[in-house]
DNA sequence: TTGTAGGCGTTATCAA
DNA sequence: TTGATAACGCCTACAA
């Protein structure tokens, strides 16, 4: 029964009423409207009149549910808050949009009942992109396991689903030594990697490849500004590590703060660095020194791995690793031989 | 026809087979589940058995039909870029979700046939949030005319939808009265409005009523860090005003670039302040003097106006204004008997 | 307490 | 070139 205080949308009128008042069967209106098959000349002619005389709009529940489709991806992230996720999400949405699918978001972080969330979210679409922290790894598993086409984001490799992510190790060495070549010798790492195997444990190993026991681990409770600020004021009161490696920008920026708070130059009493290359990160005083990913990117090339699974263009699962980019800015300390952004 | 390369999602087992298995009829399995009808205990376990071991997900698509619903929302919004949206659909989505109800996004910006894109969506949620400048007043009518449940947000009160904005004149007023308590004279608008009736029109007026023919207009192309850097610099070189008030806070970070690059200093050689107190804000250097606006707050707001809406609790438009607050920061200079932030 | 059957709005097959 | 009609997957009034 159709409940009437809620109706779907703009939609109340039917085929049966276009067909009706067009004068020809409802499998006549859909041909016409669809191109789908022979319609005479001036039968379509009847039919758009029609339509156009009801505003007629085919009804998106009917259409998918005989298509068998939903033309609607799902996006999976733990929280909208801060400038990655936005990325992402902001080059995924426009090449869904170009392929004709709708983007339904959900956002983890602080909900309870998680797995049934994202369950649901999966049977109202065709296909998921799922960020690395966002869903615990035996539902990502369970998920496999039921046929969801998935693509996850910032994570290594797992089976059954394409995975994407930007590349870290080779950067965080490179960062590392750049850092080096300043001549500090006593490091610390802001924002220990709380998951193995997620982009900052990559960062971490990266940077703790070059620099060994030079390089301790501090951890934060999450990746942002407030955590940072309180982590690196607690570490630069105890003990002054010359540069802080952060896990990513917005702990930077944190860090940044908390060196003001304590009357601390950067980079001339510590040095900072971040990842992402976020806009704050360029407009912070000392500007953050960074590794710049490419976020827009990496939503792009998700919608079409997603598209790809789900049309069956392809069904082995594909794992892809973009490049990124070191950028050197001032809060690294003065280092004339490279070229600023 | 169901097209078998494109499952929707994770469901292929129906409430048929679940019926069979469990040896009863659909009725009763569709009763089971959603507790909408006398069961016997006995029965009922029969039943949960059996959608135990199908794994049995009710298909989104045959559920939405036959309720007259989707449960799912709509945002429409120009653009994901920037803080400003991203925070807005962050609060709307966290009361959606709490509500039961899901959220399609859909940016207009840089798209052809936004019009129909905007439809489209329409035909897949039981109401929209738009946010002011992502779709034309004629379409917002014609969307209206249709019976779509609508928020607008950032605007103007419009007949047959909700609208919900932050206050734009007072504070304006204040902070036009804030500079002039400073000492200056010679004032820019930095972003004059594009749109009339939008925040940054309310904004340009509620300065301009206190300024009056201090403050000259200059237009930006957009209102983000790029053409607020490009504006800045072209007005800079030309006539340096005293102050600078901006249409936003992207605006504002590109006019400190500009100030940057041309040796000038702020707040000493020019006062410089922002609107919206994104995150940026408070980590440029100097930090931005700034209107604070409840980004999230406006968005769970309209979450719920949206579904007081839809579910017929209410059924005359509202127009709601919230709050802002003033933020001092040192771009518009030395102020001592201010608090900052 | 349970089952039958009609309806929700399309698409597409098949016969005319 | 067109029209009946059977899916698609679920919900629920009504009868049993």
């Amino acid at each position: 029964m159709k409940a009437l205080t809620q109706r779907s949308g703009s939609m109340d009128v039917t085929i049966y009423e276009v067909a009706k008042r067009a004068g020809v069967s409802i499998a006549t209106v859909s041909r016409a409207l669809r191109g789908t098959g022979p319609v005479a000349a001036k039968t379509r002619e009847k039919v758009l009149k029609a339509v156009e005389e009801l505003n007629f709009t085919p009804s998106r529940l009917g259409v998918s549910l005989a298509e068998g489709r939903h033309a609607a991806n799902g996006v999976v992230f733990p929280d909208l808050a801060g400038p990655y996720y936005t990325e992402v999400l902001l080059g995924y949405e426009e090449v869904a949009s170009e392929l004709g699918r709708s983007v339904v978001i959900l956002s983890t972080k602080g909900r309870t009942r998680v797995n049934d969330l994202i369950k649901d979210l999966a049977g109202r679409v065709d296909g998921l992109l799922v960020f690395g922290h966002a869903a615990p790894d035996p539902l990502i598993a369970e998920l496999v396991r039921l046929g969801v086409r998935l693509v996850v984001i910032s994570r290594d490799p797992l089976p059954g689903a394409d995975t994407l992510r930007s590349e870290n190790t080779a950067s965080a060495r490179a960062l590392a030594e750049h850092l080096a070549g300043h001549g500090y010798e006593r490091f610390a790492f802001l924002g220990a990697p709380l998951t193995s195997g997620d982009d900052v444990d990559e960062r971490w190993r990266g940077v703790r490849s070059v620099l060994g026991g030079a390089i301790e681990a501090v951890a934060t409770r999450e990746y942002t500004v407030e955590c940072g600020f309180d982590a690196a004021r607690a570490l630069l009161k105890d003990r002054r590590p010359e540069a802080i490696v952060c896990s990513d920008d917005e702990v930077a920026l944190g860090a940044l703060l908390a060196a003001e708070e304590l009357g601390l130059d950067v980079p001339g009493d510590v040095a900072v660095t971040g990842w992402d290359d976020i806009m704050a990160a360029r407009h912070a005083r000392p500007a953050l020194t960074t590794v710049r990913q490419p976020m827009r990117e990496l939503g792009a090339r998700a919608a079409r791995a997603l598209d790809e699974l789900i049309t069956g263009v392809r069904d082995t699962p594909r794992h892809l690793i973009l490049t990124t980019e070191l950028v050197v800015r001032a809060s690294c300390g003065p280092h004339p031989q490279e070229v600023r952004t």
